[in-house]
DNA sequence: AGAATAGATTATAAGAATTACAAATAAAGA
DNA sequence: TCTTTATTTGTAATTCTTATAATCTATTCT
């Protein structure tokens, strides 16, 4: 299932001239087999054996091209690092405020708001994001001890 | 109207054992009467006149303040910086990919989202983020000429 | 009111995340 | 295979944000 989507995103790569490297192959896969929602540092760190002479200038450069082909979300926290996630059928994220867990959460997309918006301001619409924070089992459970 | 809802934000404070000084006072005077989302940058800068003495990490500490108390929204975004948006009415944001334009969206808070999120997750939900994206109407005219 | 206490500000320096740049390398089509 | 052009690499630089310690100011207690 991993490698389903995953061929999905090379020939969304292909249709466009962005050419398939190695190591946009092993960061595209990684980020496929991670349920994580990985950081930059994350995903270098985790090839750095099967490349040891990548550059963390080539995970950034291929993040923002993935990103501008739409097979990648950024996912962005203020002071820390951002977090990225693969395109793959609708989901949002809930997020713990005390540790920071990420656990995705199925939901119809919200197209009606987008449709709204898209009368109220004018904007031509392509996307939203939509996060909802709270506090996990666990930390909640530490927290009443 | 600004007033008041900054009148409201000052008595929050006073409520917990923050201190109100002159340049809490200003900072939050600015983003009240500020419709553009400020940067810790533009606030620092804003306020130059005023306090010229005042330290950039005087803004980032107040905002930080802000945000815990509730006042104050940050809004994140990878690379550049935060910006910080008062709490005052139930709105999201619609943002131009093009230019970066920040445009207030009223709509009726997601509550059945936050609910079915927490059933499913088990989180204790306390608020959520949700932006939708586009091209505005100056970029869209631009991009087609 | 005056002294003590706790909180706030300032200035600077450090830290972390991300990008810019130029040279070297490698992919894809002719 | 050869050529063109995208990509990688390594490093330096930039930017945003926070830590720290000293100074200052507001509040509380007597």
């Amino acid at each position: 299932m991993a490698s389903a989507s995953l061929q999905e995103a090379v020939s969304v790569l292909k249709s466009t001239n962005v050419r398939m490297t190695p190591q946009r192959h092993a960061i595209l896969e990684f980020l496929h087999s991670s349920m994580s929602h990985p950081t930059a540092d994350d995903i270098y760190k985790s090839l750095e054996e099967r490349f040891p002479n990548m550059s963390v200038a080539t995970v950034y450069n291929n993040l923002r091209v993935f990103k501008d082909a739409g097979i990648v979300k950024e996912l962005t926290y203020g002071d820390s690092s951002s977090r990225f996630d693969c395109v793959t059928s609708d989901h949002y994220h809930v997020i713990c405020n005390d540790c920071g867990k990420i656990v995705d959460f199925h939901y119809p997309g919200l197209d009606e708001v987008e449709t709204l918006a898209e009368h109220v301001t004018g904007f031509e619409i392509e996307d939203h994001r939509l996060e909802i924070y709270g506090t996990c089992p666990e930390c909640t459970k530490m927290s009443k001890q």
